[in-house]
DNA sequence: GTCTATATCTGGATAGAC
DNA sequence: GTCTATCCAGATATAGAC
């Protein structure tokens, strides 16, 4: 059973997200959340103590499903399979968490004010991680000798684009929205531009070759 | 000669940018750029009106130099020289005009409430020429068939965010900030994954060739 | 637990002296 | 043209009735 509690602290959440992803964090007023939320604004307080507090819930949300994407790095696994299903991971994200996203996109670009140490040093420590993890395949011969930081930011800037600019891809594409299609053809195109950009090579290996791994 | 209006309206316009760039509009306060400025607050208003004022100067600081990075596409040219030319540029304006860049993409992030119609018809205009450039460029059999839409996109994104998101640069690589070698580094990988990417000959044309195109 | 009414404070903007 | 002192709108947050 859901509590009347439960509910409205969800409601409350939404709304914040959309109101943060919307007008960024100062710009925001707690009445506006309440007004979608659909509740009286002393309501907001009461569950969340505080503006800020709501924000940092609305920010931590989007942590968990940031690393997760990350998993594909952390299992054995050759490059263009970990690649693909990394940027595939990343463009999901943008489309089924485009609010909390954003959110996360403004503070990054403000140098992280609200995010706590811990959040940091995990986000960095896995960064560091999936970009140690390209450094090897390139020392492997698996791949060219790509610059792995390099490659890192452009494979998060162009995934995260399709929820921080969604403006401007609208604008330009003339679209209201993005359809199942236009997203297969985002994760095509960075797709392509990273394996064979970085010599991927794309063949599965055959059931011998597997075999013979183990 | 330079009056002090004009020193002082340079000096708020810096500031300004600065703080925009860091901290958003809403939460830039017209007294930390008199601060910045060395200057006392009225002063701010006397040069500018009001702070909405001020933002869109800021703002529109930086709609010459992006149309102007799009040059390349305007002149008859090949592909590799075009692509590798834009990235430079781009990359460029994100290294020497990180503060309007960043309250750039703050604006487009935030769906552009404070760019005019004309800014906006003037941008996607120039955008959907060079998309329409890679189009033609596709049709000729001079690159392969990648969605021009969703290129655009990645190159924008992956220029951009050395501005945007410097502090998760910073963060990641551990450098204050990024030197010449860094940004050499960033166009050499963003343009590869491109040029390869897209399947582009790089082959500089001969010279009887050149002569055979007149 | 919920919401009306209100306190309090921050920050954009300006009047008016110099 | 410049700046001190001040106004006041608007937003966060809460007291206290229900």
């Amino acid at each position: 059973m859901t509590s009347i509690r439960e509910r409205n602290q969800e409601l409350i959440l939404r709304a914040a997200s959309e109101e943060f992803a919307d007008k960024g964090f100062a710009a925001t007023k707690t009445s506006d959340i309440a007004a979608k939320a659909g509740l009286p604004k002393p309501n907001v307080y009461y569950y969340f103590k505080s503006k800020e507090n709501l924000y940092r819930e609305v920010l931590e949300s989007i942590i968990e499903p940031l690393l997760a994407a990350s998993a594909p790095f952390n299992q054995p696994g050759r490059p263009a399979e970990v690649l693909k299903a990394y940027i595939r991971s990343k463009i999901r994200i943008s489309r089924e968490l485009p609010f909390a996203s954003k959110v996360f996109a403004s503070e990054i670009m403000h140098g992280a004010p609200h995010l706590s140490p811990e959040q940091t040093e995990q986000l960095n420590a896995q960064a560091k991680h999936n970009i140690s993890c390209i450094q090897r395949w390139i020392d492997q011969g698996l791949m060219a000798k790509v610059d792995p930081h390099h490659l890192m930011f452009s494979i998060w800037a162009a995934t995260q684009t399709y929820a921080d600019f969604d403006w401007q891809i609208s604008t330009v594409t003339g679209k209201g929205s993005l359809d199942d299609e236009d997203y297969e053809a985002a994760v095509r195109t960075i797709t392509r531009l990273v394996i064979k950009g970085c010599d991927i090579d794309e063949t599965v290996p055959s059931a011998s070759e597997q075999v013979s791994n183990a």
